[in-house]
DNA sequence: CTTATATCAGGTACACTGATATTC
DNA sequence: CGAATATCAGTGAACCTGATATAA
């Protein structure tokens, strides 16, 4: 939160590789994806910088924001990452007065991480972020083409899913 | 190179996120994209790591295969990163013996970087396991699908990206 | 005792900013 | 001189492994 707000051209990995067979929407369908993806992240990640959000906090306030309080344990198995990773962000969220640690009431050992009042506004300032690029994305697909494309995208996630 | 090879649930941010918006193909079409480029971001970072490589080493190494010899600055534009970041990577190729420096003949300042025999041989291996899940991808597409999917990815990252 | 949870400590790769030296 | 290039140094967020303490 010191040097994100001055950020300008952070993330993107290759993008651009001209050479990596054909061009266009002839490719690879898996470096497509990569490109549309890449360039998803690029602009998320530019839009969220200006709120000092990363992807990986903005991740963890809408896991948050989805299912209420969350202790780490559980953040770490729904963002697909260790305990100890989690709790890195967590800390980073907590220090920015987003999220706030409070003992579980039943059980002596858990900590629940739940939203803050500040929590809540920064999130859906994030969401409305991330909304206002993705009506970008559906603007010129007909009804027949969205369906094609939202089957085929639940499909990739289903089935490159660990388990 | 030591620790990578150990490595079991890296990467992936919030893969699942039940609750917004509707579940399957009906949620935010974003969502649905973060969804599924995070799992093919994931299948492949596991691919990866198994042959010792990032996804920033395979990004780079992709943009030297298909551009041929290129300088540290070039490299940095085509990555979309700063000429330090671009380096670090660059470094850490070397030291694997991926990548090579040589001064460019002509100009005494410019420092060319080009694949090693070795690099060839690790970016192949790359491909063949990248393609081996964009294979998964493309099952169960019909044309007219496949043809939806690729024309809206190509649109997606020639409209969000800089410029 | 076993399992789950939280967290400390240490390490790496990758991203940034800032500063500096060199070459054209 | 200015502009581009390479690279040093430092910082930070996010990922990891390993070890440890505590609670159910």
């Amino acid at each position: 939160m010191r040097k994100r707000e001055t950020r300008k051209r952070a993330m993107g990995r290759a993008l651009s590789a001209p050479g990596e067979g054909k061009r266009g929407a002839e490719g690879h369908i898996g470096y497509l994806l990569r490109q549309a993806q890449g360039a998803f992240r690029h602009a998320g990640d530019t839009a969220l910088a200006e709120i000092d959000l990363t992807l990986a906090q903005f991740g963890m306030l809408t896991l948050l924001g989805a299912h209420g309080a969350l202790s780490g344990a559980e953040l770490a198995r729904l963002s697909l990452q260790t305990p100890q990773t989690a709790d890195s962000v967590v800390k980073n969220l907590e220090r920015s007065g987003l999220v706030a640690r409070t003992p579980d009431p039943a059980h002596g050992r858990i900590i629940r991480v739940s939203l803050t009042a500040a929590g809540e506004t920064r999130l859906a300032a994030a969401k409305r972020r991330v909304d206002a690029i993705e009506r970008r994305l559906t603007a010129g697909l007909d009804p027949a083409q969205e369906r094609a494309v939202r089957t085929w995208l639940a499909a990739v996630a289903r089935d490159l899913l660990p388990r």
